[in-house]
DNA sequence: TATGAATGAGAATTCATTCAT
DNA sequence: CATGAATGAATTCTCATTCAT
């Protein structure tokens, strides 16, 4: 229903924030009314009921996160630099939209109810995004083909979400977006272990 | 309250059960009492309130499973064997305890409410098994130094915890915890990129 | 809360009925509620909780009757004639208003918790028209002036409000309330000794 | 059952307490057996129920407030003597046994539902120990015969209940029982007119 | 469209009472 | 007699949702 309107978006965005200030259980839809200064009733013109405001959220958001994921990752070929690229995105956008990332970590993944019986397309689009570029590599011979694909988007994915978990949940926050992102990027492209041909970046 | 009698552990055991299948909110007390079959007052000789319940299953879950990581990993000396053992041994324990697994990952750590509420130092430990790992295999000189041990604890079990996720919610699993297993280590270890010291498979 | 609405006065006065029949803490909100022909919740949106009906049930009544009985001594000069008027009034009035007067006199009383906690203002100003009478008598010359007023007042009152509670907790009642407060005010003013200058009233 | 057994009296003595304290129904039947170091269990081989435990005690009280009242009047010859008797050995006993007084006053006096399902005779009693005074002082031509007993003993208790109601319910205390006896005496005896036969203060 | 008062189903928790030991 | 763990009925209050205006 009218997702232009006015009201659509501000109630999108009271959610956001009382979502995330209270979680999706323990917030009430006349707080996230009052937040965006319409009545109680009005929300209803414009969705089904509660769960449907979160998971309009989450697709919403998901829409942006993912077009504009998709058109950084386009201007750049190489797949080392693709991988390091999503990672710095991911946990800039974490850090720029904390409670839109609180919500969509913490309320979204909780609730099993939308996990389970909500088929996440928009989720498995932007994953898809990581396994597309493994492939990508594998195919220009820059990435090792021993490792599958659907197995590194979630490693990868995972790693970057456990950081920015932590740094939703915690309020302190030991490492910057920046540092976070460099790491983790390269963790996965060179591993662990010393390797001849990729001495540590800026060192 | 009375841990010795074992109507502790049958509430314990049906309040995994419950939380799993209908996640922690749409949860009824009187459901977990019904399935550890003691009346429903019963529960609140053992537990202050339905929140303690979840916090209580969290930590002695969390006891054993520390106890039992320790135990394995203190066994090894390689640090590299032992982050394929943490990850092997991770990802079996959430294949062999589903509910249990779902329950921590969804109902707990997921939580805004509980994650923010309540110091989890259980959780921390466990963590730092990770880095602790890492942080060996830099002063053996098996790891590279530049990389941090804070972040590379996160990203190790964050890999682990989305496979997991995907386990616990989604209900067909296209790849077995040993070949998961074997597959987030190696990247850890020697990343996406060909390693001529590490040849792939284990040769 | 809206008090403009009939809503609340229909809810004080189901209260009234619901709790003279069965006692604050044996009276169910869903009764009043019932009685009141209103949703369970409505009452919520009129009263914080089950003691703030009982407290504001009796502030709205306590108004009433002090602003009443107020006025009614005012336009009399004899502080003697004021002694009978009050007596005469106070008893009329819980002859009245049976249920009002048994929940005032029962259910307020009986809280501990509401006397204790709850500064009652209005039951205080009550008391004090009679010491005010009292005072004004004394300056008069017409009263004794080795009285205290401060108990003064609070054996006249006691001694109207014990006749009331013999009405309102007994089903029978040997007195009308125009001879019992003939009497109380009798003994109040004249004392059981025979006096000289007041020979008995109607005889 | 038992009454004089040593944990009949321990159980009565509790609930004194605890009734004081709390309201009676705000006490918990265990608070009462925590206090009378005994089990929750055995609290039922001595009293039906919670209520047996409030009328028991009450009735228990009062049977020894009555021969005590009764024996003191015994002793005198002088209806205005027994009078200021009555009124002094009432506020005294409020004054020694603050609980027990509070307890009777608010918690058994006050209620709908003891008083009215059940037969009050001991209390009755009481009460028409001041009608026989009334009753003898008219007799013996000391007290004015137009005052009807049955309500001269309603006004007399109840003008001393309300002294003790205010005593028992606030916490600080303006007049001594003393004081307090003497004018309520004075008043019922010779009113609030001057009387020439009776001037004040004992002289 | 917009409102917000009203609804009423639903659930956590308490606590008097029981009964196996 | 005494215990106290266990029971489960009972009730307040909340809050998503509706609908008359």
């Amino acid at each position: 229903m009218k997702r232009n309107s006015d009201k659509y978006n501000r109630i999108i965005e009271a959610a956001v924030k009382v979502f995330a200030r209270k979680g999706f259980y323990n917030a009430k839809v006349s707080e996230i009314a009052k937040e965006a200064k319409v009545a109680d009733g009005t929300i209803y013109l414009y969705f089904q009921n509660k769960d449907d405001i979160l998971i309009s959220l989450f697709e919403v958001a998901m829409e942006k996160i993912l077009r504009n994921m998709k058109g950084r990752l386009s201007r750049i070929e190489d797949p080392i630099k693709k991988i390091e690229l999503f990672a710095a995105v991911h946990l800039e956008l974490v850090e720029k939209s904390k409670d839109l990332a609180e919500v969509i970590q913490v309320e979204i993944r909780q609730s099993s109810k939308f996990m389970k019986e909500y088929r996440n397309d928009k989720f498995i689009d932007y994953l898809n995004l990581i396994a597309d570029i493994v492939r990508e590599g594998q195919a220009k011979g820059v990435f090792r083909k021993d490792i599958v694909p659907g197995i590194a988007k979630r490693a990868f994915f995972g790693a970057l979400d456990e950081m920015s978990r932590y740094w939703v949940l915690s309020t302190r926050r030991s490492y910057s977006p920046q540092i976070a992102a460099e790491q983790i990027s390269r963790i996965f492209v060179t591993g662990l272990i010393p390797h001849p041909d990729h001495p540590p970046e800026g060192e």
